[in-house]
RNA sequence: GCCCCGGUGGUGUAGCCCGGUCAAGCAUGCGGGCCUUUCGAGCCCACGACCCGAGUUCGAAUCUCGGCCGGGGCACCA
């Protein structure tokens, strides 16, 4: 997979996994982490990077991954998702053992359930939601968590029949109401949610809520390393708890904050505002953070893993990471690789007087050997207008890999030369050009969304019109290439010749 | 409001657990130079930080306390 994306660049890159810090107790052969993606949106850089450590970690200690969908909302999951992470992942390279989802193992959940019932350990409860949270609040206990066993057998049961209506009864853990830990204070287990689930359909109407599903699966799946993101740094306790209760292993846990790129949006209820509000195209859109998004923006999955190494560290606080620092990892493993052509923004036409016709073989790459193509030249060119416009008539300028001209007449839609030589001539500004065979060529700029101040960049995706030399029609659609002395770019489309501008 | 957790150059980190070897390492960025038939890459040089205060100590980025600032949590979401 990566070598088709990116040939070449793993044996360079290798001792990303040497730079992983150690993780706390753990065995060589025995370590096993997850991906925990939960099916309610588009896979983003975020989870990327979660899911890149996970991986990292179990391949470093010669462990297992498990992939496992948290899809205990059935509101909330939606069947596209599944398969985005699925394919999301695999573009990252990050391959994993086992795979499963939540909603599987509902009866699983039930026994325990069951169980903590039976051992006096859980009631149901019957408050509403206020009541429910000034209980917590005010760290008060409920009538209902007095109520004998049998009884909270047989609500548990009718929740079971499908019969009660949601909202009308939870099953909630006792657990200690004057805990600091909020998510200690009889936590909800178990809630009823009348709507069909992708996966199983209107089989269950009684669903688990994210902490005992976790404090289980972690255990039935053997999770040994727990690695995720600081927000869910309160849970842990509770699902320790849980699984002590159970008689159940648990893992270790590491912790990281949670981070953002610099004036890109990461949540999901942002990012759909955007899209409804036509800021953005949609979940693919070059400016944002979405697999999708980072995929049509030409940076490479290897760069993210590497970034995700060199960059990250398990620390607490809240990072915000500048673009610049992930363009130069990017940047550093497409430049062997990029073929360079020319691309003119913005052209403006030098006719050269004297000119030799030649067939000049213009290199790939300056260093690498990636080829060369042939073109035939004439008399007349065109270069960038910018360049141009910096010089004064009798000023001498080379075109690149051709020669040298002297200009002679600078009008507004036309430049009159003249050829003065073919040698390099020290000190003379050299440009790229295209010939009169040519085609269009039109390159998307994106730039943050958010400025600074928290505005919205009225410049966030500009379009550069130009030209292009003929071989650019044979860029393939997602093909890297570098338009020389304008920036790395990657073909968009198929049916246009539309680039997407990466990094300079 | 309450409860957790953090604060190292412009940015991201290393170091902090086990105080000295840290007048703080690396990357990126910015400035300058070299090189280069790209304003890319490469090479060299320079700039730039331990949030504040008190305490412990011969000695504190590292330990303690207070303050300030930031993040997270307080769901029948995950």
């Amino acid at each position: 997979m990566l070598e088709e994306i990116a040939p070449g660049l793993l044996g360079r890159h290798k001792p990303e996994e040497k730079k992983l810090p150690p993780l706390p107790n753990a065995e060589p052969g025995k370590v096993v982490t997850r991906l925990p993606p939960e099916p309610s949106g588009y896979m983003h850089i975020g989870h990327a990077m979660s899911g890149i450590l996970n991986y990292l970690y179990a391949k470093m200690y010669d462990g297992k991954l498990w992939l496992r969908f948290e899809d205990t909302n059935p509101r909330k999951v939606r069947l596209e998702y599944y398969e985005s992470f699925r394919k999301g992942y695999r573009w990252f390279g990050i391959e994993w053992d086992y795979e499963k989802s939540n909603s599987e193992d509902l009866d699983l959940y039930y026994d325990y359930a069951r169980e903590l019932i039976r051992m006096g350990l859980a009631y149901v409860c019957s408050c509403n939601k206020e009541e429910m949270s000034r209980g917590r609040f005010m760290m008060v206990e409920c009538a209902h968590r007095q109520q004998p066993v049998e009884l909270n057998l047989s609500l548990w049961k009718e929740m079971l029949s499908g019969d009660l209506e949601e909202g009308s009864a939870v099953l909630r853990l006792k657990g200690d109401m004057t805990s600091k830990n909020t998510a200690m204070r009889d936590p909800t287990l178990f809630r009823i949610i009348h709507h069909p689930h992708p996966l199983v359909g209107d089989k269950y109407t009684v669903w688990p809520t994210y902490d005992i599903a976790a404090a289980i699966e972690d255990a039935v799946c053997g999770i040994t390393h727990v690695l995720r993101s600081s927000e869910f740094a309160l849970r842990d306790e509770l699902q320790n708890y849980i699984r002590s209760l159970l008689g159940l292993r648990s893992p270790v846990f590491v912790e990281y904050s949670r981070f953002e790129f610099k004036g890109t949006p990461l949540a999901k209820r942002e990012i759909r505002r955007l899209i409804e509000q036509g800021i953005v195209s949609g979940w693919d859109d070059p400016r944002l953070a979405t697999v999708e998004g980072i995929r049509r923006r030409g940076l490479l999955p290897e760069a993210i893993r590497e970034f995700t190494v060199s960059q990250t560290g398990l620390t607490y606080t809240k990072r915000v990471y500048a673009w610049e620092l992930l363009y130069a990892v990017n940047r550093r493993m497409l430049d062997p690789v990029a073929r360079r052509y020319f691309f003119v923004p913005d052209p403006i036409l030098v006719e050269v007087e004297g000119a030799p016709e030649l067939r000049a073989e213009l290199p790939y790459h300056p260093s690498e050997p990636l080829g060369k193509r042939l073109v035939q030249t004439g008399s007349r060119f065109y270069v960038p207008r910018k360049d141009v416009q910096k010089l004064k008539e009798g000023s001498m300028l080379r075109l690149k890999h051709l020669f040298n001209v002297v200009l002679r007449e600078l009008a507004d839609d036309l430049v009159r030369a003249t050829f003065v030589s073919r040698e390099v001539v020290e000190g003379v500004p050299i440009v790229q050009w295209v010939t009169e065979d040519h085609v269009r060529v039109e390159v998307l700029v994106p730039d943050v969304i958010y400025l600074d101040d928290g505005q919205l960049n009225p410049e966030s995706l500009k379009t550069v019109h130009g030209i292009g030399e003929k071989a650019c029609a044979e860029i393939k659609p997602g093909e890297r290439v570098q338009f020389e002395r304008f920036g790395f770019c990657i073909r968009d489309d198929a049916s246009a010749l539309s680039f997407i501008f990466i990094h300079t």
